[in-house]
This record gives structure tokens, C-alpha cells and sequence, in this order.
DNA sequence: CTTCTTACA
DNA sequence: TGTAAGAA
């Protein structure tokens, strides 16, 4: 029964907090490349059957973290630095100073982002108001 | 077919 | 990060 359905081939890596990089890719949207690559820059250390990479609940949650940090702008490195002082001192008010510090960095980065957009965006509302006005002389003339 | 490594764009 | 190539 069942031959075209559902589970019925857990290898080895199914719900015991186990994935394959095909698994945390799909799950996460990113391509199996990336997972190596944070693997090279030590983010995560997948354990190994043979070659294959074998992930733990654990590489998981790392790898939401990692996501998010580079959402707010965090380097790999930076998401590293992170990771590693909360490995060697969990709870330790130090690293939560240090992500704010992180925080606030980036706060700063966008808001600066926020004010040249806002130029921007009133530049082109002075030129367009300059063309038009442009246009509607034309056509009056034409008239 | 899936994953791995290495190399190049 | 993407993609390609060759091996496992």
C-alpha cells in the first residue's frame, strides 16, 4: 500500500532534528551554495555521513539567525562575531551589547538612506513640476 | 537523482 | 552568490 504518497522513505534524517542541505535550502529559500558558504565562513558545522552534511535542529536555528542578520545588513563576519560570543558566553550582557551596537549602526545606515531618498524623491517631484509646467506653455501656444 | 569539491564569473 | 564540471 501507499507507493505514491507521502513519507515513506525517511533515509536516516527525518524529524530527529535532522536535515539535509536540500532540506534547509528548500525550507529557507536559499540555494544549497550558500549553506556551504556559511559553513566555510564557520557560521555553521554541519556533522558529516561521509560527505554528505548532516544538519542538527541547531544549524537551523543558526542558519533563521544568520538569515535575519543579513536582512539587517550584518556581515557573514559580523554574524559570526556574534554567534561566537554567544557560544563562549551565553547570556552575558556583552553580546547583547554588542548586537545593539550592531542595532544601531544600522539604524543609522538606513536613516541616512532615508534622508538621501527624500532628496531624491523631492528633486524629481521639482523637475516634474517644471515639465509640466513646461508642457502646458507649449500647448497653449500651439493653440 | 542528490551532494560534494573546486574553479571561474 | 550563481553556475559548470567531474566524481561519488
Amino acid at each position: 500500500m501507499n507507493t505514491t504518497s507521502c513519507e515513506v522513505k525517511p533515509s536516516a534524517t527525518e524529524r530527529c532534528g535532522c536535515y539535509t542541505i536540500s532540506d534547509l535550502a528548500k525550507e529557507f529559500e536559499v540555494t544549497p551554495r550558500a549553506l556551504r558558504l556559511y559553513e566555510e565562513s564557520g557560521l555553521l558545522e554541519p556533522q558529516r555521513d561521509g560527505q554528505k552534511r548532516i544538519y542538527s535542529e541547531r544549524d537551523r536555528v543558526r542558519l533563521r539567525l544568520i538569515i535575519r542578520g543579513k536582512r539587517i545588513g550584518c556581515s557573514l563576519a559580523e554574524v559570526k562575531e556574534l554567534f561566537d560570543m554567544y557560544d563562549s558566553s551565553p547570556g552575558e550582557s556583552g553580546q547583547i551589547k554588542r548586537l545593539l551596537e550592531k542595532l544601531d549602526e544600522r539604524r543609522q545606515a538606513l536613516e541616512l538612506q532615508r534622508s538621501e531618498l527624500a532628496l531624491s524623491l523631492a528633486d524629481i517631484e521639482q523637475i516634474e513640476q517644471r515639465a509640466l509646467e513646461t508642457l502646458r506653455e507649449l500647448e497653449n501656444k500651439g493653440h
